[in-house]
RNA sequence: GUGCCCGUAGCUUAAUGGAUAGAGCGCAGCCCUGCGGAGGCUGAGAUUGAGAGUUCAAGUCUCUCCGGGCACACCA
């Protein structure tokens, strides 16, 4: 039975034009997770099982048209193990290096938001995080050949912007205070968060208080001459602040959009299309979720002001017409999952063109160890205070004293941190505990990368192009896997890609960069043999471009020396 | 109450439905006459929250339950 189907498995395949030297069936013997013998195995189902053709397709979908395949292992209940020539992975990490790791073009048009910080107040780890995880993600979409706009979107008008201004007025300069004490741009935007602060807690626990604040809200809408200088003004205070923040995370934004700007948008496509998609309810004017399986909002409140529905909706025309994108993502933490499950519902209703082109990520929330965060009580961890105190740590331990790089480091250390899990998971901080500084850490891969700079660096002549480089018999378990891991390269990002995931790209770093450590503990490069020499070199700038290139992605520079 | 997200080692976590659930931190040991020890190796530590189902095969899919988080009308 066995001998008939390897026969006749062996014919197919040479019908197929592919040479195979020998295959073997029913040998479930493997070394450690089949990896050294098995550079590629196949799953099939019980029900091809005993097909040759459907066996042979299966592979012959699987490997590339040139690959060389020596021997196939046909282990029952269903898989397949194949070798192909050590040639084909050499060549394959080749063209990998000549093509600098670049794939396929997409061509698409993506508008990314992130970020979003509201003026008025102090971003948290939160927001830190948004800026983040959207600035990794646009460059993952970039490095598959996307076009790219990244959008802030900032609330700088609002309730939350009264309740500041609100104590800025009554608390400050109505006392005879004045600005001149604040020195720094972070005094003002402390200054702003106090206020903030200050006014949420009487809005809440004072009803007059509560009114005056409303009437405030209802005149900065109105842009009332009595409060639109100290709006603009304190309004700038905290713009230029994210400004040289986002400078010093590599962020640079290419268009800013305001919920002051989007409000009067959104408005008016909400008054055209009521009736339509939207109708009034207690003075309000809503839509209704409950047909679409959905919940009912609010969109223009008993006031008369839009709410952050309205000012999405206005928002979503604005980019389309700003924009024609193909797609527009908007990132939020999670919590808005369901918001957005009903913006999405309405921007496809009011404009039915942009159906499926609209996709909301919700990645997980930041809390601390004493609770979730609020910028409200106050209960927050500041970005600042946050690369201050690894900053601390970094130099501590590693004894770093050049300033650009200790912050290079530093930054390293805290995307790696927040990017290496699973987005949509909650992160519980801790400042003392959540940023690695070793093993699975940002750090670890910048130095592993000076450790393949300084060899490459010593190695003189290697030159790529000038040698044929053709390795028939590696013997060594560490090569092998790393050549493996390379020349995989792009189905991990495209995995990234296709699931928002940085992450993927995060643990396919560490994994390589571990695997080229152990091989590096364990074998001469510089000192081996001349055809040894030249694979392990080869490897060695594989893995050096993969790390530069794929810490890019995940928005960490890499640093020339440590 | 309804809907969505998450439960994997003490902690943080990985795993296109596949083979012995893979790491890091911490813990106990070991490796510098070597191309950078910010590294490497070894060990202890996991009935993948519980139970049923689908499948040749379930951490992964379905259902029920338990635990945590979030949202559910004029905040953003």
């Amino acid at each position: 039975m066995e001998e008939k189907l390897k026969k006749s498995l062996k014919k197919t395949l040479n019908d197929l034009n592919y040479q195979v030297e020998e295959i073997i069936i029913g040998i479930p013997k493997l070394t450690h997770h089949g990896d050294f013998y098995t550079p590629l195995a196949l799953q099939i189902g019980k029900k091809i099982k005993k097909n040759p053709l459907l066996i042979a397709q299966e592979i012959v979908k699987k490997i590339p048209s040139m690959a060389e395949v020596k021997k196939i292992i046909v282990v029952p209940p269903g898989f397949i193990n194949f070798y192909l020539s050590d040639g084909f992975f050499v060549d394959k990490v080749k063209q990998l290096i000549n093509k600098s790791f670049k794939l396929k073009k997409e061509n698409k048009t993506i508008v990314l938001e992130f970020g979003q910080p509201n003026t008025h107040k102090i971003p948290h780890i939160g927001h830190l995080y948004s800026y983040i995880y959207g600035e990794s993600l646009a460059r993952i979409l970039e490095f598959l050949g996307n076009k790219v706009i990244r959008v802030n979107y900032q609330g700088d008008i609002g309730l939350h912007v009264a309740k500041c201004l609100w104590a800025v007025k009554n608390q400050f300069l109505e006392k005879g205070k004045n600005f001149n004490s604040l020195k720094t741009l972070k005094d003002k935007v402390d200054f702003l968060q106090k206020g903030y602060q200050e006014g949420s807690q009487l809005y809440e626990e004072n009803k007059s208080i509560k009114k005056e604040i409303d009437q405030l809200n209802l005149k900065i809408y109105q842009k009332d001459s009595k409060i639109i200088d100290l709006w603009q003004k304190t309004r700038q205070w905290s713009l230029d602040f994210y400004k040289i923040f986002e400078k010093k995370l590599g962020i640079k934004y290419d268009r800013y959009y305001f919920e002051s700007q989007t409000a009067k948008v959104g408005k008016k496509i909400i008054l055209e299309n009521l009736g339509k998609v939207f109708e009034e309810s207690n003075q309000a004017i809503i839509f209704k979720g409950e047909k679409h399986n959905l919940h009912t909002r609010v969109f223009i409140n008993s006031y008369g002001n839009p709410t952050y529905e309205a000012k999405d909706i206005g928002l979503a025309y604005l980019k389309n017409k700003d924009y024609q994108f193909d797609l527009s993502i908007i990132t939020t933490a999670k919590e808005q999952n369901e918001y957005w499950k009903v913006i999405i519902k309405v921007i496809e209703l009011l404009f039915p063109h942009l159906k499926n082109k609209i996709s909301h990520l919700g990645f997980g929330m930041v809390n601390l160890t004493s609770g979730k965060m609020s910028s409200r009580s106050g209960n927050i961890i500041d970005p600042f205070t946050l690369t201050e105190e690894v900053k601390k740590e970094i130099k501590k331990t590693f004894l770093v004293k050049d300033e650009s790089l200790l912050e290079k480091i530093t930054f390293a250390a805290i995307k790696y941190s927040f990017l290496n899990s699973d987005y949509k998971k909650n992160i519980i901080f801790d400042l003392k505990k959540s940023i690695a500084k070793e093993g699975n850490s940002g750090p670890y891969l910048l130095y592993t990368y000076v450790r393949t700079k300084s060899v490459l660096t010593k190695s003189e002549n290697f030159n790529l192009q000038e040698k044929k480089l053709n390795f028939i018999n590696i013997n060594n378990n560490e090569e092998r896997k790393l050549l493996k891991k390379i020349s995989f390269f792009s189905s991990f990002l495209i995995k990234a890609k296709e699931t928002y995931s940085p992450n993927i790209i995060a643990n396919y770093l560490y994994e390589l960069a571990s695997l080229y450590n152990l091989f590096y503990q364990k074998y001469p490069i510089l000192k081996a043999e001349e055809s040894l020499r030249e694979l392990r070199l080869l490897i060695t700038l594989a893995v050096k471009e993969i790390i530069k290139n794929g810490l890019n992605l995940l928005g960490i520079e890499t640093v020339e020396k440590m």
